[in-house]
DNA sequence: TAGATTGTTAATCGATTAACAATC
DNA sequence: TAGATTGTTAATCGATTAACAATC
């Protein structure tokens, strides 16, 4: 969570391998309480007078949040989202692993896109099941979503990262995280409107 | 927010104009009387016995939050994701229109990127005073994040769309929203680690 | 030892849920 | 009128914050 992106981007500047959890809740605004409560939540122990090493810490979360583990992970959509998700480097920091892309449209199939070649859907099912593949990144433009979601969960995918803006329904067991951008979009249009409102204030 | 979403989705299939709190509640999985509390916050009351009128509501929600107005936007950066994000149809819905995109590749320049003209980075100050912009989407993949924010709240820009994966800072009136996706890829590690832990339960 | 920071129990705060008279 | 749904007050629940003995 936040904890890592912080530790791991700070731990590597400075020279002092342990941190107070004083420290870490000033930098990210909460409570030092609430620091040592989720350290110790996934056994973590601090020590007394000096508090926690980077490292340790940096290394439990990882653990913990199975960064450690190698995530296999297939792409369905390689429109512009789905190139820019294909070109980002920061996945494999967190253990995850595109390992192949799938597009609808014939004419993409066989084209590179970001290095990654852009395969069949009819070889979506077989892939997934050779492969044991767990992670379905879904950015399709268009509403096929809840078909697709479907046909994956059919073939065991247990987790699906929906970037499109569509509502999907799986069964309980399945992990769907939306990425929506409208709620973004709401916290914004509200800020920008009642600045209007009020704009010295 | 979700009520918006989910109203404007179901309002145009269904001919009854009219929704009971209870209903929402169940589509949203949440509790009814915190759906009457949300409404009656913007000043939205119901009719008893009856429940909500759906085009009622959605104006007022579009109007507390801003999205009958309309906002002018920049992006900064047109790789893979600024692309993905100019092409995106779905801003005009809640009153946000992206008006120009820049770019630091002066190769770029001049060139279109879904229907929008590349400008010059020179030219951004200029533009922004001159149409008086006062939202910015930053889609830039170098760490040029923070001086770019620099430059923006310098000229007057009061909120920041932050896409990049870097924490910027800015002065408190200016607001930034973080679109980071390591945070959902915390829940989807968590999640498929955890289901390793226990694929039975 | 003295000082500072931890781990954890207790208290406060806010948000979520329940209950019910008022209303159409 | 009778029935159903609202608006709002009261109660519960959980999470955040405070306090403090234990520890290095």
């Amino acid at each position: 969570m936040r904890y890592y992106r912080f530790l791991s981007e700070s731990g590597a500047k400075k020279p002092p391998q342990t941190i107070t959890s004083a420290q870490i809740a000033a930098a990210l605004d909460i409570d030092p309480t609430q620091v040592r409560k989720d350290f110790s939540a996934i056994g973590l122990l601090g020590i007394g007078r000096v508090g926690f090493e980077v490292c340790e810490v940096c290394r439990a979360i990882r653990v913990a949040l199975g960064f450690d583990q190698r995530h296999e992970a297939v792409l369905i959509g390689t429109g512009h989202l789905g190139a820019a998700l294909l070109a980002y480097s920061g996945f494999a920091r967190y253990g995850l692993h595109i390992v192949a892309a799938f597009d609808m449209d014939q004419r993409l199939v066989g084209s590179k896109v970001a290095g990654c070649t852009v395969k069949s859907m009819r070889s979506l099912k077989p892939f997934i099941r050779k492969h044991g593949i767990r992670l379905a990144l879904l950015t399709t433009p268009v509403e096929a979503s809840q078909k697709l979601a479907d046909r994956l969960v059919s073939v065991g995918v247990k987790a699906i990262w929906n970037f499109t803006p569509t509502r999907i329904t799986v069964p309980p067991e399945v992990l769907v995280r939306d990425e929506h951008i409208s709620l973004g979009l709401s916290v914004i249009a509200y800020h920008l409107t009642h600045e209007v409102d009020s704009p010295s204030s």
